[in-house]
DNA sequence: CGCGTGTAGGAGAACGTTATCAGGTCGTGA
DNA sequence: TCACGACCTGATAACGTTCTCCTACACGCG
C-alpha cells in the first residue's frame, strides 16, 4: 500500500509538501497540489490512520460497551450511539460484556490499550479498577442506563423509578392490590432501581410488600418463563404481575399462552421496555417504554462535547423519563368495551 | 500515560530489554524481568496498541458493516461475529450504512484508512469500487447475508430462495391460491432473491404470478403498515401474504389487527425472520426462520481463517439453510379443532 | 539598499513500539 | 589458552504520518 513518501517520490516533491498538499495546511503551489493529487490518484493512496493517531494523539475512536447488543434495548442506544458519533467522524468499536466482569475487564484493557477517544459504558457490577484508572488518565467516559457509585464521570440514565411507579400506580388504579413483579439481578442498577420502586410504589399506596410476590430473574428469557410459571403455581396468585425488563416479558407471555391464562381477565401484565411489538400481541402490551436512541444519542452527544472540550468540569447526569403506554393486557379495556369494572376476582 | 521508555527508565533498563521483558519473547535475566514488571505496575503502564500496529502492519480489528443494528436480525449477526472475533483477541469496528451507498463508501473510507485486518460486510447495492480496491489492497472480507456478483470474496449466506420456497409452498398446500408478497426493494440482494422464490414457488404450483399480489416494500416497518393495507382494499384481496422480513411483518400484523382482520381464516400470513416475541402472538406467527447468530459465528470464523492464513485460495461460500417454523398464522389450524376448509371467502 | 512580509518548499524530529544487530560476559570442551 | 555457544543487554532503525523549524525568493515600502 502506497505511503505519503510514495506520493511524494512520485509527485517530485518533498513530503513535506505532499502533506500539506493532501492535508490542505499550509503553502503548496496549485502546480504541486495538482501533482500531489495526481500522484495520490494514480497510487490509490489512502492515508494511513494509525500513523496519524501516533503523532496526533487521537483516534477517532469511541468504544461502546453494553451487556448484550442481541438485546433490543441495547441494539437501539448503540444505535443512537453511531449516528451521533459518526456525524464527528468517530468510528464505534463495539463490545459485548454480558453482564460478566472478566468479559468487561478483558475489554476495558482492550480499548486502553486501543488508545480510544472516549468511551461509553454500561457498568455491570462493582466499580471496576481498569475503569477508574482509564478515567483518572483522562479518557472521557458516560455511563449509560445503569451508574457506578464512585466513578467520576457523566451518566445518561433512564428514571427508572419514575417508570416502575407510573406502572405500579396504575395497576393499583385499576383495582390490583396482588401485584407480583418479576425483577432483574440485584447486582444491576436497574434491577435493584425497579424493585425498590415497585416496593416504595406498593407502601405510598399503603398496600403490604409480600415477599412471596417478589420473584428475581435474569433479565433473561427463560427466567421471565419460569418465574411467571411459579406465580401461576401459587395458592393465591397475584392478579397482576409486573415484568422488568422486554426480554423476561416474552418468556412470561409465552408460559402465560401457553398455560391459557387470559390476560389481563385472569392476570393483568405490564412490562418494562416498550418494542415495536407490543402492540401486535393480544391483548397489546403495555409497557413502560424508555427512549433507547435518545439515551445513546445523548451519550454520543455529551462525550463529544467532552472530547472537543466544549463542556468541562463536573460530571453531568442527564435523566430521560419513561413514559408508561396503556394498551389493554393492564386491564385497561378497549374503548368500545367502556369503562372498567374495579377487578377483584382472585384465581384458585 | 506512561511509555516503555517510562518504564525502562525506571526499571534501569534499556527499552529493548523492557520491551523484551514485557513482551516475553528474546532474553531478559529474571532480575531484570522482575525490575521491570515492578516498574510497569508502578507506572500503571499499558502498552500502546497504536504503536504497536505501525511495525506489526495489523491492528488486531476487524470491522462489520450492516444496513442497520436496530433490527434485531443484524444484531444477533453481529453478536455472533462480536464473540468469535473476540475469542481470538479481535476488536470488532461497527458500522451502519443503513443500506446507503454514500454512507457505506464512508465508511469504507474510514475502514481502510484505520487499516482494519478484516472486514465483514452485507453489501448494499452495486459493486463498489472502494470495496473491491480493499479486497485488492489484500484485506480479507467476507460478505454476509448479500453477495455482489463482481466480489472476488468469501460469502456466508442464507438459501434465501429454499426459505421462501418451503413458505409458500406450505401455504399452497392449505390451499391458498392467491398468495400476495410484501417484498423487499429489488435493488437489495435478498429482496430480488425473495421475490424470484416466491414467483418460482407459485409457477411450480401450476398458479399464475399475478402481479397486482406483488407489493415493493422498504424491509421497514411502515411499509409493511401501507403495503398490507392495499391488498385489504383489493376488489380480491389474497387469501394469504407472504411478509419478506421481520420488520414489514410487524407492520403488517398491526394494520391487520387494527382493522380487526382475523388471522388465517380472513388472511393468512407467513414472515421471513423468526423472532423471539413470534410463539406469543395470537395466532403465533408462522416464518422462515434464519440462524442469525450462527451466519455472524461462521462469518467470524471465516475470516479468522484468512487472517492466519489457515485457509487460502479461491472465495468459499458457506450456506445456511433456514427452516419455516409452523404455527398458526398460515392457517395452520390449532390441534383440537381438527382439519381445515380449503378457504374462499373474499373479503370486500 | 535594507527590511519586513507573504509564499513556497525541504530537512528532520517526533509519536511509542518492535526488531535487528552488535557487543558483552559467562561456562565449557578441546 | 582458545574457540564457541548460550545468555544478556543496549543502540538504533524502522513503521507512516504531522509539525516545527529553516531557507529562499519576490515584492513593496521607506
Amino acid at each position: 500500500m502506497a505511503t505519503i513518501r510514495d506520493v511524494a517520490r512520485v509527485a517530485r516533491v518533498s513530503v513535506a509538501t505532499a502533506a500539506r498538499a493532501l492535508g490542505e495546511y499550509g503553502y503548496a503551489s496549485a502546480a504541486a497540489r495538482a501533482r500531489v493529487a495526481r500522484a495520490a490518484r494514480a497510487l490509490d493512496y489512502h492515508p494511513n490512520a494509525i500513523a496519524r493517531s501516533m503523532i496526533k494523539g487521537r483516534t477517532q475512536t469511541v468504544a461502546v460497551i453494553v451487556s448484550d447488543n442481541a438485546n433490543p434495548f441495547f441494539a437501539t442506544v448503540v444505535r443512537g450511539l453511531e449516528d451521533v458519533v459518526l456525524s464527528k467522524g468517530y468510528a464505534l468499536l463495539l463490545c459485548n460484556a454480558d453482564e460478566n466482569a472478566d468479559k468487561e475487564a478483558l475489554y476495558l484493557r482492550m480499548v486502553r490499550q486501543k488508545r480510544v477517544d472516549g468511551l461509553v459504558i454500561s457498568p455491570s457490577g462493582g466499580s471496576s479498577p481498569t475503569l477508574r484508572s482509564i478515567r483518572a488518565g483522562g479518557t472521557p467516559i458516560v455511563q449509560i442506563d445503569r451508574r457506578l457509585p464512585g466513578l467520576h464521570a457523566d451518566a445518561v440514565l433512564i428514571d427508572n423509578r419514575a417508570g416502575v411507579r407510573a406502572a405500579i400506580r396504575h395497576l393499583i388504579a385499576r383495582g390490583h392490590r396482588r401485584i407480583g413483579i418479576i425483577s432483574g439481578p440485584r447486582r444491576l442498577y436497574t434491577g435493584r432501581e425497579r424493585l425498590q420502586a415497585y416496593r416504595a410504589a406498593l407502601r405510598e399506596a399503603g398496600l403490604a410488600v409480600e415477599p412471596d410476590l417478589i420473584l428475581e430473574g435474569t433479565f433473561k428469557e427463560p427466567s421471565g418463563y419460569e418465574l411467571v410459571g411459579r406465580f401461576l403455581s401459587m395458592r393465591r396468585p397475584p392478579t397482576a404481575v409486573f415484568v422488568a425488563n422486554n426480554l423476561m416479558t416474552i418468556g412470561a407471555l409465552l408460559r402465560l399462552k401457553e398455560a391459557g391464562v387470559r390476560i389481563p381477565q385472569e392476570i393483568a401484565v405490564v412490562g418494562f421496555d416498550d418494542m415495536d411489538w407490543a402492540p401486535i400481541l393480544t391483548p397489546p402490551l403495555t409497557a413502560v417504554a424508555q427512549p433507547g436512541y435518545e439515551l445513546g444519542a445523548a451519550a454520543g452527544r455529551l462525550l463529544l462535547e467532552r472530547l472537543h472540550a466544549q463542556l468541562t468540569g463536573r460530571p453531568q447526569t442527564i435523566v430521560f423519563h419513561p413514559k408508561l403506554v396503556v394498551r389493554e393486557s393492564c386491564g385497561a379495556l378497549p374503548a368500545a368495551r367502556g369503562r372498567a369494572e374495579p377487578e377483584r376476582r382472585a384465581r384458585s
